[in-house]
DNA sequence: TTGTAGGCGTTATCAG
DNA sequence: CTGATAACGCCTACAA
């Protein structure tokens, strides 16, 4: 009945769409060498005499040639993209870890490829299919979900990095931090202070990470010979809304502690916001220590102590692995070790315990 | 010399690595058709006999056949992928509009493919050339730093959606937030609170959306018939610094106010933290609002009262009007109409003037 | 050193 | 409705 044609602000523009794409072809007709040389030329991939060089070089900026990325990776093989899953492409942590990838690949002449797995397996897997169809170069996870078995299936079809996770293989490396000496060194810092009834919110246990914060936080304590009390202990989601819970919870149920430590900065600062509301002040009444240190917690009131995270640097060092890997180089990165930024959160205990 | 082979971990490993593709023209031997039936099938180009179809779609399953996205590109002209060009992706508010981006783009069959402009003209003109060279089937420009000139001449080449400035051409689309407004509500806010002595922490004029919000601040101003004090404004850059140094300007000034207006919430961040460093108290001493909204700001202490912006609206809405454009539909969107959010960091004036 | 030819995996244009 | 047959733009043996 009624037949759709293109709608009437597209018809009106007279098509000017077909840039008429410059093709290798017409540089080499240009410079009149075959089309083989020219690409040889522009990959660097064999020597040629000096004139001819010269000739393409000019040829190629007078018709202001671009290869076509997508003929490049269909016929070599190679489409200088790097997949990065990623969990939340809106967190304060992860985008810092991009930026540094994207820094890292760009003077490479590579791009990134991001997409969000959202903490779910499925989704993840899904993220890795995805991009191998894409024919990705190699794929960096960033604190993956996914079984390790899973993770090197991966690696066998492309090279692979991820973070947070201890597992090598050939096409396979990873970066880790080191999450239990911070949580140590966390907690230390508050039983230095005078500190004996620190509350703990704990990320989700299936976080291999989490899990080491948990064990720092034990550790410290055991050091110190203070009693782990598990009703101390409140587990949450490494969001804000779940430090501002567990707060609640602790002093729901009559809790007496004069320090909390938080297992990131964004449950940190809800639980900012739940003593906050309760009338406790930070650090006069409670101690707050996180761990990541984002951008902003720098700029909490008051200022946030907590273990620095090189989130950049943890990006720049997974991408420049990743450019070893397609090198064909053993990757040998490490992540610095945890380190304590003290700020105005943390004071020493005026309270009676 | 030493000529450098295969690094050992590379060599050691049987080649694995061709998972040998399975490609259309397999599935096609395989379901007994010819490979264009199968490529009409998978896209539904045509119609097909529904026995073929089941055959192929059979076919499809056992062999795993996934289409390359390279050769479609190549042969199709549409590579179903977009390019979103925001100027920092590690920053709160543009992570919640990749989301959006994101969210949107992918039950569409479409992915995105981001790059940063980090506030440079030159660097978001390369990420532009980049983004056509990569073939995408249009473009997203968050907050544009480019000349409306340039950004026309890049729809000519392809679907262009630009968020932020306003501006409409043939396959451009422009959506935009009422930055004004929403300054102007912000001050009113404070002014009904009975603030007479308004600063206010601009953002660079550069930006459009920067002088709109400047403008809102002066207009609520004038229709309250209070003064317009240009010793009351401080030039921001949106960053946290920025708030902290306006506050410390102000203060080192010795400028009298009882209520401060952040042009953003990063910078009503920082002159939180400003004012804490001088023993201000908010809001009682001085009342604090800032404008975005961002996921933290609702975790200040106390949190921040500010213009809500939907970020991740605003992501959803230009990816879908991209894909309207692709379509050749023309699009209608609109973002909300600014909203105020009334939380702790405002109060009733109590200081005399 | 350089050119020729074939192919990468699809889609699109034609005939049938 | 369906099947050949060209492209798409580039890379890479292979041959010269």
């Amino acid at each position: 009945m009624t037949k759709i044609g293109n709608p009437p602000h597209l018809e009106a523009e007279p098509r000017a769409q077909g840039k008429l794409t410059v093709t290798l072809e017409m540089v080499a007709k240009l410079a009149g060498v075959s089309p083989s040389t020219v690409s040889r030329i522009l990959n660097g991939t064999a020597v040629v005499s000096e004139a001819k060089r010269r000739a393409v070089v000019e040829a190629t900026k007078t018709l202001g040639f671009v290869p076509n990325p997508l003929a490049r990776g269909l016929a070599g093989g190679r489409t200088f993209s790097i997949g990065v899953v990623t969990q939340a492409i809106d967190s304060p942590f992860y985008g810092a870890a991009l930026r540094g990838i994207e820094d890292e690949l760009d003077p490479a002449g590579y791009s990134p490829l991001f997409m969000s797995a959202h903490w779910d397996p499925a989704t993840e897997a899904r993220c890795l299919e995805l991009l191998k169809a894409r024919r990705v170069d190699g794929i960096v996870v960033l604190m993956p979900r996914l079984s390790d078995e899973a993770l090197k299936a991966c690696a066998r079809d492309l090279p692979v990095v991820v973070t947070g996770r201890d597992l090598q293989a050939g096409q396979l490396f990873s970066l880790t931090f080191d999450n239990f000496t911070g949580a140590l060194r966390a907690t230390e810092h508050l039983i230095a202070l005078g500190h004996t009834r620190i509350a703990f919110i704990a990320g989700d246990e299936e976080h291999p990470d989490a899990a080491e914060r948990m064990r720092g936080y034990r550790a410290a304590l055991q050091a110190a010979q203070l009693a782990f009390d598990p009703q101390l202990v409140v587990p949450g989601k490494y969001h804000e809304i779940s430090g501002l819970e567990a707060v609640n919870q602790l002093l729901a149920q009559g809790q007496q502690f004069t320090a909390l430590f938080a297992a990131n900065d964004q449950m940190a600062a809800g639980a900012a916001l739940g003593l906050f509301q309760h009338g406790l002040r930070v650090p006069d009444d409670v101690s707050l220590v996180g761990f990541d240190d984002l951008p902003t917690s720098v700029y909490a009131t008051p200022p946030l102590s907590t273990i620095h995270q090189p989130a950049y640097e943890l990006g720049r060092l997974a991408a420049a692995s990743m450019l070893q890997l397609i090198a064909g180089i053993a990757p040998t990165a490490q992540l610095p070790v945890p380190e304590l930024l003290v700020r105005g959160s943390s004071a020493r205990r005026s309270t009676p315990a």
